[in-house]
DNA sequence: TTTTGCCATGTAATTACCTAA
DNA sequence: ATTAGGTAATTACATGGCAAA
């Protein structure tokens, strides 16, 4: 009577199970009305809390199916007589009825789920045919008596197509908006309840003394005033709709060209008529592109990281910087981001004091089209802030953004498209970048395509490497280890690119702007909570200038441990140990390093230097920053990434973008931080401002020269 | 520790589960770390099987799901290493991270699905958006000189449209065909695997002498030798979309007329060029017509009706007989009748001697078209069978059926297309019947509608009303004595109706073919399984009148106990007495009926009669049968019905179809099966033969008598 | 070829949460 | 508030197919 019940004392008790089973196996073919036999083992120990045990269950016979099946027919809600009914007919207790039936509804309607999902799927086959079969007809569509094409309403067919379809875009939002799916946050002026996101998207450690978002709050002041949301909506709409048409269109609209296509601004200005954001402003100039790639990232994934303020700060860091949402106007439906509809702002750069940054605010929408298949398009709202003028109007961001589509193995092909406007003088502003501009390698979408690739490529591949531990390095094979390393070198890498590139970020005062060419500022920092670059006054001095090597020879002369004696003052003497490799891409030059520096000044002997070096088409860094020793075990044991601090320095390579120059030659940006003062408010010696200035033109030297020496012979 | 745990001692422990589970509920806030509380009742006795005790269901916390959640984006079938991995990370047991992710992908999967199945649904009306828009374009279209509409191929857009549409239906077919959805029983003339589906089908008491179906054979023969499948799936797929098209089109194919819509020849010649069937033949005349009705039967019970012989037969006794399925080609897919595709033959008939029914050798073709969406479709097979030359081919069933759309409460709405050629002469065959023909109400959709109306909602009827017990009665609340007696009554008008109307049945012999206008058949049955009339030698006698009353008249005076005794001579001297009364339809006309008559011969004592009457727009019913009282107590109590031995007779009211007949009118038709002699080879007596015909010409007299008394007033 | 483990699918039972009388 | 009943989501099996060993 009492078998054996002592099975689940291991923690794997697979098989045993079966044994049960069949035992029940024989209690099933009999009645199995009130069978005595179930007596469970008295014996009962603590069992651990996995494999409760316990009455096997028995499946129900077939006739009782059947029976239950004849009646759930006619009605598959019977009510408490009627279950008890056939609970007694059947021999099952009334609970058991009432299960049955629940679970029969349920699959029943999964069942039906099913069905309709194939007969759309069907539907849809047939509709298509039958477009195709439209389309045709609309080209073999002849006038019996003249061999002239029709036109409908005064227009060519395609156009008249055209303006069909988005209208049916926007209808369809405005619909969806109705019906509730798009919960619009719907701007009243009453000031109670606005949205304050801004505060917690933006880098974190950019927040500084505190009155940083001000002019967020302006901004946000502005939107309510004199937007109101269903336009943005609606304007959110037919951006989706171009940026698709962009993505997915041929020859009439792109120009095939020699390396890349060109837009036709006659094709485009006829293809979208009722332009959304009004013709092309004077002495603005349109920059257009679109660019392709496969990225080791499913679309779920993509799609968070370019909603998530963070993140794509954080992915693009070497373009974005002072990114922020304003206002979320809906987080898209049931969970994921389709749908979702954000208004944000930005500074598009290149990491170089001498290239302005194109400051814009944008709306971004995101639209999920099918299974893997989203589109994330941002389109400027200058327009709507007339108020912004001149000073934010220099650039206005056409739709953009990218389709992205999810493939059978996990990675996701993702077409973007690059259209922006923005101020012809700018453009020429500095001699050297004009070139690089020009190409699309500065601001095109093959500079964000390239980024994304090696931004993925980098999570991809360190998420997965085993790295063997070594005996001279710190054990970097766990999985946890490398995360927290990740995310210091994702903060120092955005920090770095803020700081280097042409707008003033936050809480930074400008000291000299343009003196040398080198530009110099400062930052009186406090440390609080959320701030990590320590407390104290702080000096940024960075520029940027062209050289005559082929951007590869720097790199590697920049990055390599070997060389950089040759270049870091404070390395000279001393003896440079990797302590920490850990490789993240294809190319070996992509890694980040734990770097010991024993110098002859003492002082530094607890500092590492954290290093990440990574390259793509488009640009290469070489970024470091001295951390502390003991925080740094802190993180690698666990402890917060976030806490340490941390005053990135570095380099930016960029190709000169010079079609034809056969000598070869990169646009060099240098940028360091120098903790001045650990006292905030100290007041600044004009000594330091030179000295600075001077270490920057010395390392210049020192790297000309030894590239110079180098290209000798 | 040992808390109270004899709960489930009674039946229905519905709440004290709730007590477990608040019990439980504090042991999952804390450590689930093998917390030993488990202790399973020891207590444990002879509890019903019901409520097989408790399976100590801990949900899973909140951080092992968020782990696991996190696992399974990166991998979601972990190995056995990684479970036991997470398993002690986590706190579970080996199978229950083993059950966890299985119970997950299951639910990603149907995750999926119900994304899929929206996106379907967003793209389904985009695409239907963008049909609209291509109508609109090619309505607006005009030539930019002259007005003139532009044409297609030569064509008008309206020809090309549908000529492609068809192209596509074939195209789809035969794809899925390929691909195997729709598994075509491929005839190889090996001869060793003919599906014999035909014996069983036909309704079974037909089989008689056993080789009643030989020429089914033959058929069969003829179908694989000379015609390929292929070509009959196509076929199919033309019908339907005829079908559908004819069942949905709006004027230009179907012009309103008073009371009725009209199909235009013209207009379908030009629709359905390449006529599935070919042209019209020569001598053929084409009756269309098309009617609707909302039925309360969901639409699986009504396919299943049209696709099962059986069933099929049994809905429509009045006007189908001697039906059967010859061959089923497909039996359709993933379970249900979608795409079932089958050979039968079937007579068409009005219940009388005097018409001549229409036989017909037909395909029958079902499709799903959405849930709760269906068509199915006949057309003749024929001109695919020359041999089956002149006899056959007085008619022939264009594309005709019906579509079926399930409303929301279960009720479908359907509309009837019937569409056949028929050689004049026989329309013309009876002058009374004439204009009963053309008028449609024969063999018109309306009938098969009416028909159709009346039967579901007799189902529906006797399904659901509780009839109260009365002392006089059987007590019929029993539903399933309600069923039994329905399958019984069902038998008897279905035979009834086979024997009463012009084409011959199996086995029977016709005596007297026309002599004084009363049709005399005899059959020799002998007694063996299947078959239900006993044996012995029948002799069925029927004719047909036209009366000046009009039809409910008749009727009411037929089916009514208190006037039976004015036309049933045995009843003549009786006492009547109705021992059981179950009225199925809104009408209380409509009814079945068990009859006591205490008649003068008592060898008649232990005989009840059982009798139903039926109405609806189209025609009336009285059938009747004498039964054994005993059998028919075995019946009630659960007895197999179809043991029973019956001889239906019974009468037929139809309209006469005179549109302007300001006396009213009706056809009368009257068909009386008597068993002659219990030896089933016993000589036919003259005598007999002329006793019923003067049975017969009585009772008319009996009829004509009382009614014309009736009258005078 | 048999065994064995995994997996997809189907089922039984349970918990959480919601709604209306 | 209670309470019964329903849905949705979960947990824990059971079963049968498949494929590697």
């Amino acid at each position: 009577m009492c078998y054996s019940k002592s099975k689940v004392r291991h923690p794997q008790p697979q098989k045993q199970q079966l044994t049960t089973s069949s035992t029940s196996d024989s209690e099933r073919t009999n009645e199995n009305e009130d069978s005595g036999n179930e007596a469970p083992p008295s014996t009962e120990d603590q069992n651990h809390n996995k494999q409760p045990k316990k009455r096997v269950y028995k499946r129900h016979t077939q006739p009782q199916i059947r029976e239950m099946e004849a009646f759930f027919k006619n009605n598959p809600h019977p009510d408490e007589r009627q279950r008890k009914q056939l609970g007694r007919e059947l021999g099952l207790g009334p609970m058991q009825i009432k299960f049955w039936f629940q679970n029969k509804r349920t699959q029943m309607k999964v069942q039906m789920e099913r069905q309709e999902k194939y007969f759309l799927k069907e539907e849809n086959e047939r509709l298509r045919a039958e477009i195709e079969m439209y389309k045709e007809a609309i080209n073999k569509a002849t006038c019996p008596k003249c061999e002239c094409h029709f036109c409908v309403d005064g227009m060519s067919f395609h156009e008249y197509h055209h303006l069909k379809m988005i209208e049916y875009a926007r209808l369809k939002a405005q619909a969806q908006m109705m019906a509730g799916t798009v919960p619009i946050d719907v701007g009243n002026h009453e000031g109670c309840s606005y949205s304050n996101i801004g505060q917690m998207s933006a880098p974190s450690f950019e927040v500084g003394s505190g009155s940083g978002n001000y002019s967020n709050s302006i901004m946000i002041e502005e939107m309510r005033v004199d937007s109101n949301n269903l336009m943005i909506v609606e304007l959110a709409v037919v951006a989706m709709e171009e940026l698709t048409t962009l993505a997915l269109a041929g020859s009439p609209l792109w120009i095939p060209s020699n390396y890349k296509e060109i837009l036709n601004e006659a094709e485009y200005t006829r293809f979208f008529p009722n332009n959304v954001i009004g013709p092309k402003l004077i002495g603005l100039k349109s920059e257009a592109s679109r660019e392709s790639v496969t990225v080791p990232m499913n679309s779920i994934n993509l799609i968070e990281v370019l909603m998530d303020v963070n993140q794509w700060s954080t992915m693009f860091y070497g373009i974005v910087s002072n990114a922020m949402t304003i206002d979320v106007l809906s987080p898209g439906v049931s969970g994921n981001y389709n749908g979702a509809l954000q208004v944000m702002s930005a500074d598009f750069q290149v990491p170089s004091p001498l290239v302005s940054a194109r400051e814009n605010h944008f709306i971004r929408y995101c639209k999920q089209y099918q299974q893997g298949v989203w589109a994330v398009v941002d389109v400027s709202l200058d327009h709507l802030c007339p108020s912004s003028s001149s000073t934010t109007r220099r650039s206005r961001r056409r739709p953009s953004g990218c389709l992205i589509q999810e493939l059978q193995n996990g990675c996701s092909k993702v077409t973007w498209v690059e259209h922006v406007e923005v101020d012809e003088s700018t453009v020429a502003s500095n001699q050297s970048y004009k070139s690089l501009i020009t190409s699309g390698l500065a601001f095109g979408a093959i500079r964000w395509v390239a980024s994304l690739d090696r931004q993925c490529e980098r999570l991809a591949i360190s998420m997965t490497i085993n790295i063997p531990p070594a005996a001279d390095h710190f054990a970097m094979n766990s999985l946890q280890r490398r995360k927290s390393l990740m995310r210091l070198t994702d903060r120092m890498k955005v920090y770095f690119s803020t700081v280097a590139g042409s707008s003033i970020p936050n809480c930074w005062e400008v000291l000299t702007s343009n003196s040398n060419d080198v530009r110099v500022m400062i930052k009186r920092s406090i440390r609080e909570p959320g701030t990590n670059t320590g407390s104290g006054l702080i000096l940024s001095a960075g520029t940027s200038l062209w050289l005559p090597v082929l951007p590869k020879r720097l790199f590697d002369f920049l990055r390599s441990q070997n060389s950089r004696s040759e270049w870091d003052i404070i390395s000279i003497g001393g003896i440079i140990q990797e302590m920490a490799h850990i490789p993240n891409g294809q190319d070996p030059a992509n890694c980040v390093s734990l770097i010991r520096v024993k110098s002859a000044d003492c002082s530094q002997n607890n500092m590492v230097l954290l290093q990440e070096n990574s390259t793509d088409s488009t640009g290469s860094y070489v970024i470091y920053a001295p951390v502390d020793y003991g925080a740094m075990n802190v993180v690698m044991n666990g402890g917060d990434p976030d806490c340490v601090v941390m005053l990135p320095s570095g380099f930016v390579i960029l190709p000169d973008g010079v079609p034809l120059n056969n000598g070869g030659g990169c646009l060099l940006t240098i940028s360091f931080q120098i903790l001045i003062d650990s006292n905030p408010n100290a007041t600044i010696q004009n000594g330091s401002v030179q000295s600075v200035i001077g270490l920057i033109k010395n390392t210049v030297e020192r790297i000309k020269i030894a590239l110079a020496f180098d290209r000798t012979p």
